[in-house]
Order: C-alpha cells, then structure tokens, then sequence
DNA sequence: ACTACGTCCTGCTTGC
DNA sequence: TGCAAGCAGGACGTAG
C-alpha cells in the first residue's frame, strides 16, 4: 500500500530511468486504469507517443511525468500499482495495463492488480497538474505550511486520523503511517481536532514525518538497479511497525496489547494505554 | 465549507 | 473439498 515515502521511492526511481527519454509507443492493455483520461485509451496513447519525458515529480501519493508537450502524464498507484522498468523481451506482467516503449534498451510498465490507481494525461499539467490542485501539499514538501496545518486541524470537528487521511489538509498519509504517527503522539485517532492542543499537532506532525523519514531511509537506499518497484524496493512492511498491524502484541512503550478498531471500513491500530480514547462530552 | 458514508477492484484468507 | 464471505484500502461522488 504505497503511501509518500514508497511513491518518492518510485519517483527517484522514474527519474533516474525515464526521465529525458522519448516515448515511442504507448500500449494501452486494459482500459480501466486510465479511466480518468476521459477522452478514452487511444486518445492517451496519442498524447504520449511522440513525446519526450522531462521529469519525474509527485506531490502527496500523485506522480506525474511532465512531457515536452507541456502535459504531463499524471499517475497514482492505488492499492497495488508498480511501475516497473523492463527489457521489452520480459514476459508481460499477469497484471500489465499500460506499456510505455522508449527510446531506450528497457520500456516502463504500469502493472496494477487491484486497479484502484491509473494514469490520465493532464492537459498543460506539466508545472502542477489542475486535477491534483486540491490536493494539499505533503509533510516533506519544503513549502508546506506547518502553522496553516494547526490551524486547519484545530478547527476540524473529525477525529485526527480522518483529518491525517484527508488528502485536502495534509497529503501523502495513508492508514499506516496515521497509525503510527499518532502512536508516536500519543494520540487517540478519535480526539477531535477541535479539542487539540498546538502542542498536540506540533507532535503528530512530528509523527509523521519520523515515520515517512525513516520509510524512506530503508526503502529509498535499494533500487540500484534498472528496476522501480514499490514491492521489491520495499522492505517497508518488514521495518519495525509499533501499532499498524500489532493486535495484541505488546505496545513497546507500556506492554499493553495494541487493540485494533474497525474505521471507515478499515482497521485503526493503538496502544489503548498511551492513547486514550476521548471521553464522550455531554451535550449541552 | 465541513462531514460521513458508499463504491470501485482483485486475490488471499477465513469460516462454515 | 468447495464455496462464499471477509478483508485489504485511496480517492472520489454524493447527500446531509
């Protein structure tokens, strides 16, 4: 499940492998992937043929590719989308959906299982595509605004962890680095932003970028090779978690078994001990 | 503007 | 053994 530091991952990946090498065919394999390029699977293939590849960029879990057209193909992976860089003679993935051949001895591939991701061409999107203008900017982002962040945050109704989920506030944090941000908080995911102290956000802020940082320390050291692959460059899954995916295994701070909860149709993990649930306020 | 929920996808795991 | 349900979950559309 690639949250930033696995997307930075793949970015440093396009960048040194794609970037500034043309496109001389585009092979579209299943048309659900690049749903969002409304025109339709044709119309992205003739965007992108032709045109040379002038950078590797990404904001939140969003990449794109700026071309010399002055768009950009823009990506997200989803659930279980790669990119992968391969000999055009390597048997095709069980999952490949787009084919970019290069001017190169290799192609890219989008290889998606779960087809939650996929790829459109953002028109003129080449600086900062218009379809991700919403999207906040992320936690390692040098321009992102930490006291914006508070302030937003504090006058949020939701839980923290919906807040850290929301793409709009803060970008590239997904369940597990939430989890794990506010176990490093110490923060129940139900406490409202309202009823946060600056403190509070100065720490899961703090939090996140602990975790995303020392991700990408382990990931972002191991794909050498003409290879980008969330999955192999990974290692993430096996680095010491302290409460996403814990049930019942001892908090490492106080011993107390990590309790799981169902959230919005997804499992929330936290040491029931460091992080107290909210107590519900009499309505008045 | 904020909030909350359902939906999209496939394949692995679990339960009867 | 076989089948169905459960689970994983990021982003978006919609309704309140």
């Amino acid at each position: 499940m690639p949250e930033l530091p696995e997307v930075e991952v793949v970015r440093r990946g396009l960048d040194a492998h794609v970037v500034g090498h043309l496109v001389t065919g585009v092979e579209v394999l299943h048309p659900r992937p690049v749903r969002r390029h409304v025109a339709g699977p044709d119309d992205f293939a003739a965007l992108v043929t032709g045109r040379r590849i002038l950078g590797a960029r990404r904001r939140g879990k969003y990449l794109w590719l700026p071309l010399d057209s002055g768009d950009a193909v823009l990506g997200h992976l989803g659930m279980s989308g790669q990119m992968l860089v391969q000999p055009p003679a390597a048997i095709d993935e069980r999952h490949l959906r787009v084919r970019f051949r290069l001017d190169a001895p290799y192609e890219l591939r989008f290889v998606d299982q779960r087809m939650f991701g996929g790829l459109a061409v953002s028109h003129g999107g080449a600086e900062l595509p218009a379809e991700i203008a919403h999207i906040a900017r992320d936690p390692m982002d040098p321009d992102f605004d930490d006291d914006l962040f508070s302030v937003r945050v504090r006058k949020r109704a939701s839980g923290i962890k919906r807040i850290l989920l929301d793409q709009t506030v803060i970008s590239g944090v997904g369940n597990i680095y939430a989890d794990e941000a506010l176990w490093l908080a110490r923060l129940h995911g139900d406490r409202p932003g309202l009823r946060l102290h600056r403190k509070d956000v100065v720490e899961v802020l703090a939090g996140v970028r602990a975790v995303m940082q020392s991700a990408l320390a382990q990931g972002g050291t191991s794909f050498d090779a003409l290879y980008v692959d969330v999955n192999g460059a990974s290692g993430y899954f096996d680095r010491s978690l302290q409460a996403y995916g814990q049930e019942g295994q001892p908090c490492s701070r106080c011993g107390t078994p990590i309790a799981r909860v169902s959230f919005m149709n997804r499992s929330s993990y936290f040491c029931p001990v460091c992080q107290p649930k909210p107590r519900a306020r009499r309505a008045r």
